[in-house]
DNA sequence: TTGTAGGCGTTATCAA
DNA sequence: TTGATAACGCCTACAA
């Protein structure tokens, strides 16, 4: 282009992207130009020529091949990637959509600097074809004992304790835990926090294992929580307040204790640790936590934008919890006016 | 690569993707080398060459400005972004994510050869910039009057007659819609259907405007419908039937029957047009239409890679809808039974 | 049937 | 401070 405005080629690189090689006047007689003109490098030919692309890569769980491993709020997916892609384009950079991969050569047809991985787990099958592209690599998620060293997480202990402290604080005595089959990281974090906060309160540990095989939607787990709940609150010495660590258990939870004649919050709490919108629709509303999809990802996007820098960014990032107090834990007198803090 | 076994690299060209110029025998050769070592051809100097990049985008609302125009369940864009994801794969192209853009420039930075823009509105600030980039274009919504003269979309007209009869054939005789105030051409498209099906079954129509005004998250769209549903079902000759026509309105209409003690479906049936997951937690769960957006989404990037291709797709493509029956319309005599269907 | 060479737009190096 | 030039990897017209 603006050889043909006043000056030969390298000059012009070096006006728009150079440090401080070039005259001053040049340099803004060149971008002017450049600016009227609606000039923009080619990414194409300055990747052929640095190598780079500019490009990151952001790994979903594709929806067709969801197994119980992948089981994740679709809603949480959307903002994470949008919030990503948002995130990576203030740094210049573009945000690539990657479907999980059969085949590594498949990730590689179009060249990507660095991988954002989501939600990974210990025998998750994404991750040996990762390993063997020999890219940067951020985990969004928990950083599975090592193999992803780079990891943006929220943290589960704090958020488990939170929400058992504010179950206790609503009176609630005996809490039990609905606790996903599935092997996730997050869950095995939580419960052993459980653990621990009731060794601390002299609460003795309850938990229901909910069994996840062939359930596949939202719909899925709650039904499937609906039934583990429904004995759990029929045995005689039920509990007063349900944890629930996993999207949709929530939801099936509120159900049985309708169905089962008990009032939320009056004879039974219930909160789930990861909010959706679902548990703003039962009635009651339900007490959740907001883990932040957008900060995470953008913290995830900013992690690996420094790895590609070629700096030890800080690492793991843990992103703060805010918990959603909702009517389904709130024991305060006045039960009519509207008590949700959302 | 490929030279240092064996031929020079023009012929590994050719035998990667030209035509018939290479004996079979050396074809086979060079293909067996390049899987073996993993090879693939570096997009960026293919594209510098051909002018191509491989790469589509996809232009979603981006949250941090999302006016009431904008107002889409995350749920349906993040169905949409990876259902479009792995179709394009499929068909050797990349999925760009593309915030809303404010400069155009911005969007050149990182180039593609075509665009998807989701639910472009009439006055829709994205347009006139799309429209000056010169590119080719999908809208995976309704067409806005020849903006854009390619898109896919469900039918609203019909999608409308089939609820209305659904209801009427569960008894209903004053039906309602329950309309966003938002200038929406799939509401706009709706209406007039509602009307049009009103004069054929001699029967009054009657609206309700919600004002979405201030309203940027799907439970405000719910507290909005509430109020005014409250309004509408506190009337003398209140509605038997609402129909709401967006995101969040059944919810609201469900707690404001709720409210007011009438019974859903007995004294009210109530439906939505687009399924969204909260209609499954709602007590009784709200019938509503499925709209595919996974199929949506394919169709458009099938239709954007035709386009790419020279060819004069056939467009509009109307996609198929799906009726959702649940409880809220179901007044079939066994009403403790499982009467949903999903 | 295959090798050779030029050029796509950038940037880095070197010379002026 | 600036201009000329080579090279990044690929495709393709032309020569062998």
């Amino acid at each position: 282009m603006a050889a043909a405005c006043g000056v030969s080629v390298g000059t012009v690189s070096y006006a728009l992207n150079g440090k401080g090689r070039v005259d001053a006047d040049t340099r803004t007689r060149i971008r002017e130009t450049a600016d009227r003109l609606g000039y923009v490098a080619n990414q194409a030919a300055r990747g052929l020529r640095s190598g780079r692309t500019a490009t990151l890569g952001l790994l979903m769980p594709t929806p067709p091949q969801t197994s119980s491993r992948e089981l994740l709020s679709l809603d949480w997916h959307s903002q994470v990637a949008v919030a990503a892609a948002d995130a990576a384009f203030r740094a210049d950079h573009a945000l690539l959509l990657l479907p999980a991969p059969q085949d590594p050569a498949q990730l590689l047809r179009h060249p990507v600097d660095g991988i954002i991985v989501t939600d990974p787990a210990r025998d998750d099958p994404r991750l040996p074809v990762l390993a063997g592209l020999g890219l940067p690599l951020v985990a969004l998620g928990q950083g599975v004992g090592g193999l992803v060293p780079n990891y943006v997480t929220a943290d589960a202990e704090s958020t488990t304790r939170q929400m058992l402290d504010h179950l206790a604080q609503q009176g609630a005595t005996r809490i039990q835990l609905l606790v996903p089959d599935a092997g996730w990281e997050w869950t095995r974090l939580s419960v052993s926090a459980y653990r621990y906060w009731c060794g601390e309160h002299d609460h003795a540990p309850t938990t229901t294992l909910v069994g996840l095989a062939g359930t596949s939607t939202e719909t899925g787990l709650a039904d499937a929580a609906h039934r583990a709940a429904l004995q759990t609150l029929s045995a005689p010495d039920r509990p007063d307040a349900l944890l629930a660590l996993c999207l949709g258990f929530g939801v099936g939870a509120s159900r049985a204790a309708q169905e089962l004649g008990l009032r939320v919050p009056d004879d039974l709490l219930i909160a789930q640790d990861l909010d959706e919108p679902s548990l703003q629709s039962t009635d009651p509303p339900i007490t959740a936590a907001d883990m932040h999809p957008r900060l995470q990802a953008k913290a995830a996007v900013d992690m690996l934008l420094s790895l590609l820098d070629g700096n030890h960014p800080p690492s793991p990032v843990i992103t703060p919890v805010d918990l959603h107090l909702r009517a389904s834990t709130d024991r305060t007198p006045t039960k009519d006016s509207a008590p949700a803090v959302s």
